[in-house]
DNA sequence: GCAAGGTC
């Protein structure tokens, strides 16, 4: 017992000496193994001890130092490898089939512990329980807090209370190490917040669509695709994008022939040739009066001689995507085998850390023995000899990504092989001239009065199909990918047979890949186009400055991308019928039900779905018919509410139903204080409170918003009841469509033209038909306006509108009208003021033909030709000689500089009013005009295509049916048999 | 079996 006792006794002893004398031990967490030894090298001096952790690639490096206010702590470093957490839907929702794609945009996701990482994840949580506090040391980049917060929710989840302090360092030197070790700060949250985001948006977009695709398609074209993947990826199929779109430019292209004078001159073996000041022109006649009038003065003499030294710049510091793009170009090594050696290089210490976006050596970084290094080889050492006579002077660039330096070679050697060496050679020869000096040179310009040789013919050239830099070059100037992952977007696009590499390292589309672009442009959407990602990253870089909150962006996303997909899901056979032209006939397919999950009510027009959806900018919501674009009718929800979804839960009143109710969350201090921010309600029309706060009135059993609430193009209804709950039925209105309006907001409308056309204007032909009646549908709605029953005239854009007198001199000089009543006019609002008398509906179209002295058609209202400004179309007659003067025709009412290019034959109007059809001669616009307008058409429509169109294709070489043909597969036929 | 981003 007593021995029990001094043993005891001792210990505690132990203990409370100890406790007097212990020191504090702070756990520090790098990014990777690699930077957790260097800046635990450079912190002690290289004197720190190593020890095993649980993984086997993340060290321990223990020493002692002072950091924070303790002057002598047991700084413990280790480090993870990357991203230590991972995202993932639940188990049960894992299996392609265990649930609708759909669901993938609202089940539950996780953050888990992938198994290869749990080794990392217990050194964390083992050497967290010695420790009293924390320091993030992970890469200063976005994904580098992200990864910090994953490395404190592990340690939290040990040590709660664990003080956190993130150190923030550019490179790991002596200086820049101290500098972060003295200032630490508080780990950023919105930085960190911004990634999830991201994380969270690719997962469920990309599982969704890649599902819904894959599992489709497989059955469509069993044949061709039964065992391919069809993936999609916010990154992957932009990259795809830049390939089609190249490819199509090509085959659009239309070679103009052009003539030049060449004059040259020899003299002393010397061969000069002169460069003619008009450089080239297009008329074949011109040139020849030129050239004829040279060769009758054919005696050159010199004016002007101008001799000056030149240089040419030494290359920048070398960073990752000018590294892949330039061993594309010069070694013909594609980008992801050039990292793979990169990397191998790295790990075996003779090239610096190969991913880098830094193209500026630092300042304290010692290149001359980078540089003598190399100065024993015997075929570029002597050169090195000269840059260190002349001394280093690297030629920087302006890109830094505050974590590691310029690709540069670490020590010599020459006992690599194959890649390795050619890579190796690169790095280092790129290195010493970027050491170098500017070449110099000399050139003398001899400028000549006239003298002619010969004529040139020639002819303009189509742009060249993308090399993978120009693809790199693309990628890196829109935003698609980072440094580190170029290369691996572009590998799988060609695994995913999506693009083709020809042998002359170009890429070309496959069938595939075209169809898919195809089939969703088609549907409206630019899905291959980079902007929406582009417009991701801004909301994410909006989210890490405090500028949006992390859950209203991942709300809105989310919507956005489910309406998307939604509306895919239902257009899905413009999907099978581009990809038929490709891969043959599509085999009929009946999926299951299409996704239902935003619906509100039934439309009170057509019957079908009003759906709760997010506009398309991302900012706000509207409910829509799921009938779109055949019925237009949608109600587009104020600005203050953020956020909107769809409860399961029925009204018990609204008819007909079933009505769901909505859950909203309202702006703070938007709504009358009897309505909570956080509100379910219903917008059915029981809920007058609710109602007016929306600016909805229940009228002629549809919706229209109350004017001034909005800035969209919904107007209260006729005079004829409008705001009376028991109004007439819908079968009693002379013209429905007169209450439609489009779905598509103003705002997205005008980011579309930004987008596509400086001049503000959609060339016809060059959108897609959806886009076209989108575009009509918007104008036409703007033309729908009507008045409010109290006589007072409400415009286009929800204002009352203004009386105005029209002082042009013509057949209505002095005449009233009504516009639109902002200062700015910002709708195209126009209502004869007389005709306001009769209750006649006013109608911006025609008014403003009579405004612009165009008689007024004879066509009875609703039967009048619309042009593809959604505008009444002007009556015209042909006057100039020939086989059709004297006969009738529509065109657009606007300036023939600001129109549309509409025309239709008077006579087909019948026919073709509601096709939108347009083929204005001369203007190219119509089928068989040859270019990308009149393939585009071809392509788009299976009733166009000719059986030969639609007949399975067989390889060129083998003569196999291209589906059974592996090379023809591969190669979609656009590459060369291989 | 899906994404994109880290990393080994």
């Amino acid at each position: 017992m007593k021995r029990i006792f001094n043993i005891f006794f001792r210990r505690n002893a132990v203990r409370s000496v100890s406790t007097t004398i212990e020191m504090v031990r702070i756990l520090n967490v790098a990014e990777k193994n690699d930077a957790a030894k260097s800046i635990a090298d450079v912190m002690s001096r290289g004197h720190y001890r190593k020890r095993e952790g649980f993984s086997k690639f993340n060290k321990i490096y223990e020493f002692e130092s002072s950091i924070l206010d303790h002057q002598n702590c047991t700084m413990t470093f280790t480090s993870v490898s990357g991203h230590l957490l991972a995202l993932e839907f639940p188990i049960q929702y894992r299996k392609w089939m265990s649930c609708s794609p759909v669901e993938l945009f609202n089940v539950p996701v996780e953050k888990y512990c992938p198994k290869d990482y749990e080794d990392i994840k217990r050194t964390l949580e083992n050497e967290i329980r010695g420790c009293q506090k924390l320091v993030i040391w992970t890469d200063c980049d976005r994904e580098g807090e992200n990864i910090g917060f994953e490395v404190i929710q592990v340690c939290r989840a040990v040590k709660p209370n664990i003080q956190v302090y993130r150190a923030r360092f550019s490179e790991i030197t002596p200086h820049a190490i101290a500098n972060a070790a003295r200032n630490l700060v508080r780990p950023d949250q919105l930085v960190s917040d911004a990634v999830d985001v991201r994380i969270e948006l690719d997962l469920r977009i990309g599982a969704a669509f890649t599902r819904f695709q894959t599992l489709r398609l497989k059955k469509v074209f069993p044949e061709a695709l039964a065992e391919q993947l069809i993936s999609y990826g916010s990154c992957q199929f932009p990259t795809l994008g830049f390939v089609v779109e190249r490819y199509k430019q090509v085959q659009a292209f239309v070679p103009e022939p052009f003539w030049k004078l060449k004059v040259t001159h020899l003299c002393d073996d010397v061969k000069a040739e002169f460069v003619w000041k008009r450089n080239r022109l297009f008329n074949h006649l011109a040139c020849f009066v030129l050239y004829h009038h040279c060769i009758e003065n054919p005696v050159a003499t010199v004016v002007d001689v101008n001799s000056k030294s030149k240089n040419k710049w030494r290359p920048v510091a070398l960073d990752t995507v000018e590294m892949e793009k330039l061993v594309s170009r010069k070694l013909h090594i594609n980008a992801k085998e050039t990292m793979r050696v990169a990397e191998k290089l790295y790990t075996q210490g003779f090239i610096s850390y190969p991913r880098t976006e830094t193209n500026i050596f630092p300042k304290d970084l010692d290149l001359v023995p980078l540089v003598t290094e190399q100065a024993r080889d015997p075929n570029w050492g002597e050169f090195a000899q000269q840059v260190l006579q002349q001394g280093p002077h690297p030629r920087n660039g302006n890109k830094t990504d505050n974590a590691h330096p310029p690709i540069h070679p670490l020590k010599y050697t020459n006992q690599l092989q194959g890649n390795e060496q050619r890579i190796y050679e690169f790095i280092v020869r790129h290195f010493l001239a970027c050491c170098s000096q500017d070449a110099q040179g000399h050139e003398t310009v001899v400028e000549i009065d006239v003298a002619a040789e010969r004529m040139v013919a020639g002819e303009t050239s189509p742009p060249s199909l993308l090399t993978e830099a120009d693809l790199i070059a693309l990628m890196e100037k829109h935003g698609i990918g980072t440094d580190a992952t170029h290369a691996e977007h572009i590998e799988t696009i060609k695994s995913r047979m999506y693009v083709g590499l020809r042998p002359d390292g170009r890429f070309v589309p496959g069938h595939l890949g075209m169809g898919l672009v195809e089939g969703y442009d088609q549907m409206g959407y630019e899905m291959s186009k980079p902007h929406l990602r582009a417009e991701l990253e801004a909301d994410l870089k909006a989210i890490s400055e405090g500028r949006k909150q992390k859950n209203d962006v991942l709300v809105q996303q989310v919507q956005k991308y489910k309406d998307v997909f939604i509306e895919a899901c239902r257009q899905a056979l413009k999907l099978d019928e581009a990809l038929s032209q490709y891969l043959g006939q599509a085999q009929t397919y009946t999926p299951h039900p299409a996704p239902t999950a935003s619906v509100v009510k039934p439309c009170p027009h057509c019957g079908h779905n009003l759906t709760l959806r997010t506009k398309k900018n991302g900012k706000g919501y509207y409910i829509g018919c799921s009938n779109y674009p055949e019925c237009r009718h949608a109600l587009w929800l104020p600005d203050f509410v953020l956020e909107a979804d769809v409860d399961s839960e029925i009204c018990p009143t609204c008819q007909p139903g079933p009505v769901h109710l909505l859950r909203f969350r309202f702006r703070p201090g938007s709504v009358p204080p009897t309505i909570p921010n956080n509100f379910t309600g219903c917008v059915g029309g029981c809920d007058e409170m609710l109602s007016e706060t929306l600016g909805i009135t229940r009228s002629l059993g549809t919706y229209n918003r109350v004017a001034g609430n909005t800035n969209n193009s919904v107007h209260r209804g006729t005079g004829c009841g409008t705001g009376t709950p028991n109004a007439r039925s819908l079968s009693t209105i002379p013209n429905p469509t007169v209450f439609a309006t489009s779905q598509t907001p103003p705002a997205d409308r005008n980011n579309q033209r930004a987008r596509g056309n400086p001049a503000g204007r959609i060339p016809l032909g060059l959108m897609d038909a959806n886009a076209q009646n989108r575009e009509r549908g918007q104008q036409g709605s703007a033309a729908r306006s009507t008045m409010a029953p109290d006589s007072t005239i409400v415009c286009s854009c929800g204002h009352n509108a203004r009386l105005f007198t029209v002082r042009k001199e013509g057949p209505n000089t002095g005449r009233q009208f009504y516009g639109c009543g902002m200062p700015q006019k910002v709708c195209t609002f126009f209502l004869w003021a007389d005709e306001q008398e009769t209750g006649r509906q006013g109608h911006a179209g025609s008014n403003i033909a009579q405004l612009n002295n165009v008689p007024p058609t004879s066509m009875q209202a609703g039967e009048e030709v619309q042009c593809n400004c959604g505008l009444a179309a002007r009556r015209l007659t042909v006057q100039k000689d020939g086989p059709n003067k004297g006969k009738e025709f529509y065109g657009c009412s606007k300036p023939r500089a600001e129109g549309c290019g509409f025309f239709q034959w008077a006579c087909n109007v019948q026919d073709n009013r509601f096709t939108g059809s347009s083929s204005f001669p001369g203007q190219g616009r119509g089928p068989g005009t040859g270019g990308l307008t009149g393939q585009k058409r071809k392509l788009s429509s299976t009733s166009e295509a000719t059986p030969a169109a639609r007949r399975p294709r067989r390889c060129g070489l083998c003569g196999v049916e291209g589906s059974r043909c592996r090379s023809f597969k591969a190669d979609m036929t656009m590459l060369s048999h291989v």
